[in-house]
DNA sequence: ACGACTGTCTCAAGA
DNA sequence: AGACAGTCGT
């Protein structure tokens, strides 16, 4: 066997030398799973002759699946290229280009971002009436998907809808899916829903590609939901080599669907499953293992797993708590600053992570203010700039004018008059003749209601057909000039001269270099072909760690990641853990925030800094939130206090004292949510001492989960853990103080 | 009568 | 930053 093998250690060797059967293997954070992967496809291919097209590897992200691409290459220098490396989505979608027409769609279906989707979610609920206020688009788009991810069908969903807002869901649900079809689009969801639809109605296809993936590896195997689950499950079903790779404390996407017990119950699933654990960390410190290890403890229900390291001990955990976040980001600033100009540090070695996007902007402040080279990956993607989403509705509309979306969305951007009232005529006129969109266009004239704007609607129509019939002698980079001048969009931007209206600009310049791009290097550049490269980019995909600038993102977005120097930001309760999280009073979500803290600390190598702010400007709201009880769940020898800052305890104290002066100053008001403080009338968090009206046996009340009956109460901290069978949803811990129960 | 313009409200995490 | 409601202007 090759020496290069020699380099693994005993349970990566392991890893990658067991090829046949199902295998789970449990990799640590920094146990150097991605090693492992790439061995294991070089040995598959080099030491088993398995032919490179006879292997599929899913990964996260589209970076993850270049990344892997290039290092097995580097293994053994050739075959990569025949490997099937990608996303679950990408895919999906290879595999749905050339077969979905065989479930009744066109193989020239456009996929929906959220952003789409949002939007097509909205017409639904307005043409059946329902009031936005009381359901909103968010939850009933959650809902939806959710139903997606346990492959409910509107109908099945329909059948099974058990409460109004459960019909109400049913009722969008089946417009949706219908307009979606009407649309010729698949959104996020659907890509996988009827990838395993196809699997299921046509089973020469299935068989096909269980022949042609003979061996599959899937990679972050902890955040794959449901129907990925299925997908994965169908296609291994024949040879069964199927390899899984993931953490359960890294499961960090629950919320969209993601099923922990496809980690914990993989060995159940696949019989005679090999484990694999891997927990040799090569990654971090001793403190900061440590130090994410004293976190990860405090959740239950994990499978067994301790990461030690041989590395150095290192320099212990920095917290610090500023007075807000402008100081917070100056600090960070500062480190930076004295670490490139003292020590001689490059800005790509330090990393900035976060609970929510919105945490950027001051961050971003001060960094410009202090010529602080950095970039922020996440939130507003590239893709999901207004004037870049302008350019591919345009494109998109003359690609499939069957879009309704793309249409609607240019049809008055620049301005051409045509405004509201005209589009809901056409909008009737389409529905009732059952014909596109972009189709009533052509017949606007038959519209009688529509006089003044019929012909500015054929003006436009006219253009796109124009453009239809132009692109046919024209590159992509021409057509999509043609339709910026033409349309006046650059006349219009420039005439703004906004630093607004100029980074736009700029966005469109990077458009166009994209596109060119896309046409030199793409074997058969087309437009739909370009369309749908960019459907599935995500924002992390375009990060390049060569790039000499500190980069911020949130800390969903830096799993996999590693960095020397790592500041979290917002070590605070009510923001981290979030609110949200904390309010629902179920310990399952602050689980899952406890494993995102993990995955956030175990990305520094060095050094980590946990920064928090006594007090925090929110949604144009102060907030004075207590030191996160992930900071407090950290020995306090492991965190530099002494050096810097009184003790923890002393901290508590200070801030106890800020928040009583706070508490003068206030008016004694109702207030919605704990912790957030409108304008300048600030308040307490809920006191700590408390004490319940119901006791064990008692029926109570769950502004969630209805009606249940207490089993059990146990004392938690300065809470109280109380038990509760609810009928509708089954047995929950909830901590008393925020689950705010009522005797029933 | 229609479209453009202005001010107010909301905002968790992502492929 | 975007969506919506209400008002202004043609």
């Amino acid at each position: 066997m090759d020496k290069k093998y020699d380099s693994l250690n005993d349970k990566q060797k392991e890893a990658v030398l067991y090829t046949e059967g199902p295998l789970l293997i449990l990799a640590g954070a920094g146990s150097g799973k991605t090693r492992v992967l790439t061995h294991r496809i070089a040995y598959l291919i080099e030491e088993k002759n398995v032919p490179p097209f006879n292997i599929l590897a899913i990964t996260f992200t589209n970076k993850a699946a270049k990344e892997m691409r290039e290092r097995v290459d580097n293994l053994i220098g050739y075959g990569s290229q025949d490997i099937w490396v990608s996303t679950f989505h990408s895919s999906c979608v290879r595999i749905l280009r050339r077969h979905i027409d065989k479930i009744g769609y066109d193989r020239y279906f456009t996929i929906y971002d959220a952003d789409d989707q949002k939007k097509l979610v909205r017409e639904c609920m307005k043409q059946l009436n329902i009031d936005p206020k009381q359901f909103k688009e968010s939850s009933i788009i959650g809902s939806i998907s959710s139903a997606k991810d346990k492959l409910l069908t509107p109908k099945k969903y329909e059948k099974q809808a058990s409460d109004y807002r459960e019909e109400v869901v049913a009722k969008v649900y089946k417009l949706y899916q219908e307009r979606l079809k009407k649309n010729n689009a698949l959104d996020f969801d659907d890509l996988l829903v009827k990838t395993v639809e196809l699997f299921k109605l046509c089973p020469d296809v299935l068989a096909s590609y269980q022949e042609k993936f003979k061996y599959i590896m899937v990679d972050e195997y902890q955040d794959t939901n449901h129907v990925q689950y299925m997908f994965v499950g169908l296609l291994a079903s024949k040879y069964r080599n199927l390899c899984v790779v993931g953490d359960d404390d890294q499961s960090i996407y629950r919320f969209r669907g993601a099923d922990i017990r496809n980690i914990l119950d993989f060995e159940k699933d696949f019989g005679h499953a090999k484990v694999i654990k891997l927990e040799q960390n090569y990654r971090s410190t001793k403190n900061i293992l440590e130090a994410a290890n004293q976190v990860i403890r405090n959740n239950m229900g994990r499978k067994s797993k301790t990461l030690f390291t041989d590395n150095d001990e290192g320099e212990r955990i920095d917290y610090r708590c500023m007075p807000d976040e402008k100081s917070e980001a100056a600090f960070i600033a500062n480190k930076i600053i004295t670490g490139v100009e003292d020590h001689g540090y490059n800005y790509r070695q330090y990393a900035i992570l976060y609970r929510t996007n919105a945490q950027s902007r001051v961050l971003e402040e001060r960094f410009i203010m202090q010529n602080i080279p950095y970039k922020i990956v996440g939130g507003i993607s590239f893709y999901q700039r207004k004037e870049i989403k302008d350019i591919l509705a345009y494109l998109k509309t003359i690609n499939n004018s069957t879009d309704d979306i793309a249409v609607k969305r240019i049809i008055n951007v620049p301005r051409r008059g045509i405004g509201a009232t005209t589009i809901n005529r056409i909008e009737d006129y389409a529905y009732n003749n059952d014909i596109s969109f972009f189709q009533a266009l052509s017949e606007v004239s038959q519209i009688p209601s529509i006089s003044r704007g019929a012909k500015k609607v054929e003006g436009f129509a006219n253009f796109i057909l124009g453009l239809r019939i132009e692109m046919q002698t024209m590159s992509l980079v021409e057509l999509t000039d043609e339709v910026l001048n033409r349309t006046g969009y650059i006349k219009e931007l420039e005439a703004e001269g906004t630093d607004e209206a100029k980074n736009r600009l700029e966005n469109i310049g990077e458009m166009i270099s994209k596109l060119t791009e896309y046409e030199n290097n793409a074997e058969e550049p087309t437009l739909n072909g370009f369309l749908e490269e960019v459907a599935l980019v995500a924002d992390i995909d375009n990060y390049n760690e060569d790039t000499n600038v500190v980069v911020m993102m949130t800390m969903h977005s830096a799993k996999g990641l590693e960095f020397p120097y790592v500041f979290i930001s917002g070590m605070e309760d009510g923001l981290f853990p979030s609110y949200m999280s904390i309010s629902s009073g179920l310990q399952e979500d602050i689980e899952e925030e406890r494993r995102l803290c993990y995955v956030g600390i175990t990305r520094a190598k060095e050094k980590l800094y946990l920064m928090g702010a006594s007090a925090r400007m929110i949604r144009g709201m102060t907030q004075y939130n207590p030191i996160s009880r992930f900071v407090r769940e950290i020995n306090d020898e492991l965190l530099g206090l002494e050096e810097y800052m009184p003790k923890m305890s002393e901290i508590n104290d200070a801030h106890a004292k800020a928040l009583e002066q706070v508490r003068k100053r206030a008016r004694p008001t109702l207030r919605e949510k704990p912790y957030a403080v409108k304008k300048n009338v600030h308040t307490m968090p809920t006191p700590t001492h408390l004490k319940l009206d119901y006791g064990v046996g008692d029926i109570v009340k769950h502004m969630k989960f209805g009606i249940g009956e207490v089993m059990n109460i146990a004392p938690g901290g300065a809470d109280f853990e109380v038990t509760v069978n609810f009928p509708s949803a089954g047995i929950k811990k909830l901590m008393a103080r925020l689950a705010n129960l009522k005797k029933a």
